[in-house]
DNA sequence: CTTGGTTCTGAACGCGCGTTCAGTTAAATG
DNA sequence: CATTTAACTGAACGCGCGTTCAGAACCAAG
C-alpha cells in the first residue's frame, strides 16, 4: 500500500490521487485502506519521514577523515542515493506543502538535520584552512540545491554513467569551496 | 483574476485551489471567471508562458563582454528576477505535471531556451579558456539548480541583502568553473 | 465443526468539484 | 429614453472525493 501510495504521489501529486486509485493499484477496495492508515495524510507522513529517516541514517560517518574526504563522501552519497529513490526525493521536495502544520515541522526539522551534517562538514573545512568559504550556512544551501537537482536530468543508460555524474559535481563542489 | 490565481496556486497548489476560491478572492461568482479563460487549466499554462516569457525576455544582453562578465551578469540576474517574482518561479517549478502534455512541453521548451543562455555563455568561456569544466551541460544544471534554490530559503530582511546573496552566490559559481 | 478474530466489501454520508447556461443587471451607444 | 452589448449571477449538471460502518468472507485455534 505505501508502494502504490508512493508511485501515485509521485506521478500524479497527492492532491490528485485519491484513496480509490490506492486501494485500486493495490487489488482492494477503498475502505480496506483504513485498517493501516488512520487517513490520507497520515500516508504521506508516512512517506516522508520514513524516507527522511533512511536518508539520515545512511550519511556517511567520515569519523578520521579529512574535511575534504568528508565532503567528497558527502557529495557522492547525496548523488546516489537519492538517485535510487526519485520518488521518494520528489514527494518530500513537492508535497510538503500538503502536511499539516504539525507533520511539516517534522519533516522540515529532519531537513535540517540532514543539512547540519553538510554544514558540519563545512564548518570543520573552514577552521582548519581546507576550504575558502564566506559563509557555511548559504554554502551548505547552494551545495544541497546543486546536488539534488540531478535527479531533474540524469538518467541511467544515457551518455553518462552514475560515476561520471558523481566526478563532475564533486568537481564543481571542491572548487566552489575553495579546496 | 490571474493574480488572484497566482497567489492561490503558489499558496495551495493548482490541484488544491477551486474555481470557486477564485472567484472569491477576485469577489465575484465562478461562473464569471469563464468570460475570461476557457478552463482552469489554461489559467496555468498562462501564468506560467507568461513567467517564462518575462524571464527569458529580461536574460542580459552582454554582447561585448567577456565570458566571465556575462556570467556574473547571468548570476546576479538570475538570482534578482526569480527573488522578485517567487510566486511565478514556484509554480513554474512546482506545477509542472498538473500541465497538459502539450503544454508542458511548450514550457518545457522555453526552460531550454533559457536555460541555453546559460550554456552559450559557457561554451564560449570554455572555448576562450577562461572556464575549466568538463560538460558544459551539466554545469549548466548544476548552476541553476544552484542559484534556484536561493529563493527555497532567502527572505529580505534578515541578515544578509539580496547583493550579499548574489556576492556568495557569483563567488561559488566563479570558482565551480574554474574562472 | 465451532468459535473468535481479522480483513475486506459495498453501500452510503455529505460535500465540493469544473463547467454550463438561462436570465438578470449594468454600461455604453444613439 | 430606447436599444444593444457586455458582464455577472445563481442554480443546476454529473461526478468523484475522504471517510464510516454493518455485514460478509476468510482463516487459525480448539
Amino acid at each position: 500500500m505505501r508502494e502504490a501510495a508512493l508511485h501515485l504521489f509521485a506521478e500524479h501529486g497527492f492532491a490528485a490521487v485519491s484513496m480509490r486509485q490506492i486501494a485500486s493499484e493495490v487489488g482492494v477496495q477503498a475502505g480496506a485502506l483504513y485498517n493501516y492508515t488512520p487517513d490520507k495524510q497520515s500516508l504521506l507522513f508516512d512517506l516522508m519521514k520514513t524516507h527522511m529517516q533512511d536518508v539520515i541514517a545512511a550519511v556517511p560517518d567520515g569519523t578520521g577523515q579529512t574535511p575534504v574526504q568528508q565532503l567528497e563522501g558527502f557529495v557522492r552519497f547525496h548523488i546516489a542515493f537519492h538517485h535510487r529513490r526519485p520518488e521518494e526525493v520528489f514527494i518530500a521536495y513537492m508535497e510538503l506543502r500538503n502536511l499539516t502544520p504539525e507533520n511539516f515541522e517534522v519533516v522540515e526539522q529532519m531537513r535540517r538535520t540532514y543539512e547540519a551534517h553538510l554544514q558540519a562538514i563545512l564548518d570543520r573545512g573552514i577552521a582548519a584552512g581546507d576550504f575558502v568559504v564566506e559563509d557555511a550556512k548559504i554554502a551548505t544551501f547552494a551545495v544541497i540545491a546543486m546536488l539534488t537537482g540531478v535527479n531533474t536530468w540524469f538518467r541511467e543508460g544515457g551518455r553518462l554513467t552514475l560515476e561520471d555524474v558523481q566526478d563532475q559535481y564533486w568537481q564543481m563542489v571542491r572548487k566552489s569551496v575553495g579546496a
